[in-house]
RNA sequence: GGGGAUGUAGCUCAGCGGGAGAGCAGCGCCUUUGCAAGGCGAAGGUCACGGGUUCAAAUCCCGUCAUCUCCA
């Protein structure tokens, strides 16, 4: 090796090696892979290519260079519990490739590769290997094609070309559909690097041990496989190729770990920097510092792509990651909130070319501190719970805590068991984890594991996918599909192609029919960005179907959904498809008032305000954002008065078409979630320019106007901002940790909602007898007087109780027993203020009385009250109450010094009063 | 999407069918030059919200919302 490179310069090199060979380079897509819901994360280079290889989308290039961000935590290669452990896994990594699309082939791809690794980054030729195809079950024809191209490279020895077979070398993306034989090239890294020398283990390409590396892996799609096994050459062959990038950054860096190499180097000096620790004694001790070297860095790209840390989703595996690295931050003695620091050190080391992490670095160091702080604070209150689990069994002289309650408090309190076992460990006890693991399995099945996956439509993919292909070898549609111009136009004359009956191909439709139409051009919008279809009809001589839905069922091809209201519809037949106007205005404005809200949010709250998720109907739009906390009112207040100004500046909407990248360098807003292709529709949202002959020939053309918004957008937009009208928020909430949720109203919405308000506000108005100006402070006013008085009613009702109840009082006589008992009744009193007279009463005979008093209003209460000493004579106040209760058709107890009880009947009051003297003295003869 | 937990004074929480409490903070008065000052006093509450069960619900049941947490 002549020069050693860095990372970044690896990755460049790679990029510009293909780039000076034709190839477009294509930026990384998000790890939030849009459109593909079955995937958590972007896992591969391939995932943003998956439709081209599948034939339903085209690209304008054929031949793609790129370096792709993926997440792999969850799988049978890579357990987020295993990532650290060694020095190749990670959760996050990159992924080099390059990409033919029907273009060229196993003979350039293979030469291009052998030049790049031997002569570009100079590996030693006599080290690598070439692995080929061989079917071990001898159906598919072996890759001698790819075996010989590579005898011929330069300075290829021969007898390094070794097959292997279907598990290591053929790929296909599922059980039917593309898939072709793979070529790798494995690199001998020595004898000194292989982890089991002196052991007796199968040591070679492919093998047990570490000398030998998988560096490239060439993917040749050429067949396509069907259910029956079939395999038939495609059409166009494709290449794919994969190379990890840490690994071979490590090969030629020429170091044992991936976490060795310059790519993690800042993040180890702040390491090294926070703990005090030198290289040698990290190295000594690597598992944590790979744990947070690999997390700090996943948690930044993760957040930096908007999957902020929370409870549900990949929200969560972010989460996860986040705790993971604290829980190694405090074994290595770090327990403030450090990985903020490392995830820095990993903004600057990848931040010029992942530019979103620069873009959005406050936003994620924010959240990555926030995190470890609620999880420092979960860690503590669960703390509190297990210790007094563990207080519990010690003093029952046990030492394993179930395993069972372990989980109940990882479960419940996010408690891990690791930190459950230090600490119990600590007090010479310890944890029962195959409990623990029995529990767990319990709890996941519970939630519904498995079943994750239902319906998720694309079933029927393949049935349109024929459709399509028909109609278009018919000539009836172009290479394109159906035309699709929802931005230019709300009605199209045009024919019926096709139609689709309960999953049926037919001609003719009944009335009643649910049917699927295809047209081959169209004005309905599809579903897309939030904003929802269109509704309307399609109307033909004799016929109309009533449109309730549309929808795209495969790439090229848009399906409108209805029913037939008349007539019979027929394919061939003229029509007019005509949207639903009224309705289609509406949704407009509610997405123009959504891209000022957007903007509005960013000013107010700032950068890290970034939508996640959004629908956009008729009648309401609804946008979700990542915020930490509440909204004050004042930030509410504030938001939707600069939209309105926003409305009221009159400003223009201007939808352009320009390329991907040159949008996202001017700053358009991108939202994570969704797929843009290389051609994007911007819409900027800007004060309307001043026309030259204003400003002169002289004048300088606007280079940078100043725009209120600008984003990535594909729906359908208002003219002026103006036409909005009006924009009220009506709530302000919580979707999910981290992310709010404004819903809002615009236009007629508006009007409706601010004239029932405005009624309710007369009849309110009304009510108080007062103007509308007056009516906040009225009705405070009232509220206030209101709780005066009643306060003061209860006084004056007490007091008066109270004078009354002095005199009956006063005229107790005791009982031959000696007791002083006063049972007497007392309308209109509640709890409160019967209580208060039983504390009259105990005052005026603290010893040996006992009060019932009846209370007959709506309701009747009784109370009994006895003093302290006859209680221990035997005389409870719960006893008394329920025995007066029980003869008035109710129950009643409470507290041996004072009772309540109920009443139905009041005929038996003055009879219930009547037998306390005789109960009494049972009681006291007992 | 599912399981579990929590929601009580400004904050931290106790109470878990029969009078809404403690500590801290805040307020008033008193004492005291001293590191977490002490004493006394008053104030502060729609016990998240809505139903139900009960003579009686902060407490039990159901639903909603919010927060935490685990699983998918």
């Amino acid at each position: 090796m002549n020069k050693k490179f860095s990372g970044n310069e690896i990755r460049q090199t790679f990029i510009d090696f293909f780039v000076q060979r034709g190839h477009t380079f294509v930026p990384s897509m998000s790890l939030v892979p849009g459109g593909d819901a079955t995937l958590l994360f972007t896992n591969s280079g391939m995932v943003q290519f998956k439709d081209v290889f599948l034939g339903t989308e085209k690209r304008d290039y054929s031949r793609a260079a790129n370096s792709q961000k993926c997440m792999r935590v969850a799988g049978k290669h890579n357990d987020l519990d295993d990532v650290g452990r060694d020095d190749t896994h990670h959760t996050f990594f990159e992924m080099l490739g390059n990409w033919s699309f029907g273009d060229y082939y196993k003979e350039e791809a293979i030469a291009w590769s052998w030049e790049l690794l031997t002569e570009v980054w100079g590996l030693p030729k006599d080290r690598l290997y070439a692995t080929c195809f061989k079917d071990d079950k001898g159906n598919i024809p072996q890759d001698d094609e790819a075996a010989e191209i590579w005898k011929k490279q330069p300075g290829f020895d021969p007898s390094h070309v070794l097959f292997f077979g279907r598990k290591e070398n053929f790929w296909q993306m599922a059980e039917v559909g593309p898939c072709g034989p793979c070529s790798e090239i494995h690199i001998d890294l020595g004898e000194e690097r292989d982890n089991l020398r002196g052991q007796p283990h199968r040591c070679g390409v492919n093998g047990e041990c570490t000398r030998f590396l998988e560096l490239w892996n060439n993917v040749f799609i050429q067949y396509n496989l069907f259910e029956d096994g079939r395999l038939e050459p495609l059409p166009a062959k494709h290449v794919d190729t994969g190379m990890g990038f840490e690994r071979i950054v490590s090969v030629l860096q020429g170091v044992d770990s991936n976490y060795k190499t310059d790519l993690f180097q800042g993040a180890l000096d702040v390491l090294a920097e926070l703990t005090g620790k030198t290289r040698q004694e990290m190295y000594a001790d690597f598992t944590p510092y790979r744990v947070i070297c690999d997390h700090a860095r996943s948690a930044a790209f993760l957040i930096g792509d908007g999957v902020v840390p929370g409870n549900a989703g990949r929200n969560y595996v972010t989460r996860m990651i986040i705790r993971r690295a604290a829980r190694f931050g405090s074994k290595i003695g770090l327990h403030q909130p450090f990985l903020a620091k490392v995830a820095d050190a990993f903004i600057r080391q990848y931040g010029d070319f992942y530019t979103e992490l620069t873009k959005h670095r406050e936003a994620i160091l924010d959240s990555i501190t926030r995190e470890e702080i609620r999880f420092a604070h979960t860690v503590e209150s669960g703390t509190a719970f297990l210790q007094g689990m563990l207080d519990e069994l010690k003093s029952q002289g046990k030492t394993i805590l179930d395993g069972r309650k372990a989980f109940d408090l990882y479960a419940t309190y996010g408690l891990p068991l690791e930190i459950s076992r230090d600490i119990a460990r600590e007090q010479g006890l310890d944890v029962d984890e195959a409990g623990f693991r029995a529990a767990r399995e319990e709890h996941s099945l519970a939630s519904g594991g498995g079943k994750a996956m239902g319906a998720l439509g694309g079933e029927d993919a393949e049935f349109f996918a024929a459709i399509l292909k028909d109609l278009q070898q018919a000539g009836q549609l172009g290479p394109k599909g159906v035309e699709y111009d929802p931005y230019n136009s709300t009605q199209v004359n045009t024919h019926i192609l096709a139609m689709v009956v309960e999953g049926r191909s037919v001609t003719e439709a009944q009335i009643g029919d649910k049917v699927e139409i295809i047209l081959p051009k169209t004005g309905f919008y599809v579903e897309a960005g939030g904003q929802v279809a269109d509704t309307g009809t399609i109307r033909g001589e004799g016929f109309e179907i009533e449109v309730s839905d549309v929808r795209r069922p495969a790439a090229g091809l848009i399906s409108h959904i209805g029913e037939v209201t008349s007539g019979r519809p027929r394919v061939g037949a003229r029509v007019i498809a005509q949207v639903d106007e009224i309705r289609r205005h509406d949704i407009m404005r509610n997405h123009t008032a959504t891209h000022l809200l957007h903007a509005a949010l960013h000013r107010v709250l700032g950068e890290h305000a970034r939508q996640a998720g959004s629908l956009v109907a008729p009648d309401r739009l609804r946008f979700d954002f990542t915020h930490p906390e509440a909204m004050t009112a004042e930030e509410i207040e504030q938001v939707e008065r600069l939209v309105n100004e926003a409305i009221a500046a009159d400003y223009v909407v201007q939808p352009r078409i320009k390329s991907r990248e040159e949008a996202i360098a001017e700053g358009a807003m991108a939202l994570f979630g969704e797929k843009y292709g290389e051609v994007v529709r911007t819409i900027t949202i800007e004060p309307e320019p001043v026309p030259s002959e204003i400003l002169g020939p002289d004048a300088q053309p606007e280079t940078a106007p100043s725009r209120y918004s600008y984003e990535l957008c594909g729906g359908t937009h208002l003219e002026r901002t103006s036409d909005v009208g009006m924009f009220l928020i009506v709530s302000e909430g919580s979707a999910a940790a981290g992310i709010r949720r404004i819903e809002a109203v615009t236009g007629r919405g508006a009007y409706e909602l601010v004239s029932k308000r405005f009624k309710m506000s007369k009849q309110a108005a009304a009510a108080l007898k007062c103007s509308l100006e007056e009516l906040p402070n009225k009705a405070q006013n009232v509220m206030d007087e209101l709780t005066t008085i009643k306060k003061q009613l209860a006084a004056a009702r007490a007091d008066l109780a109270l004078t009354h109840f002095e005199r009956e009082l006063a005229a107790v006589q005791p009982l031959p027993n000696g007791v002083n008992l006063l049972a007497t009744k007392m309308p209109g009193m509640d709890k409160d203020a019967l209580t208060r007279l039983a504390d009259a009463f105990r005052s005026r005979f603290p010893q040996n009385g006992i009060c019932v008093i009846a209370s007959n209003g709506e309701s009747i209460t009784v109370m009994a009250a006895v003093t302290q000493d006859l209680i221990k004579q035997g005389i409870k106040a719960g006893e008394l109450a329920g025995f007066l209760s029980r003869q008035l058709g109710a129950g009643g107890g409470g507290a041996p010094h004072l009772a309540f009880g109920g009443g139905k009947d009041e005929t038996q009051l003055d009879t219930a009063l009547a037998s306390v003297p005789a109960w009494i003295e049972e009681r006291l003869k007992s």
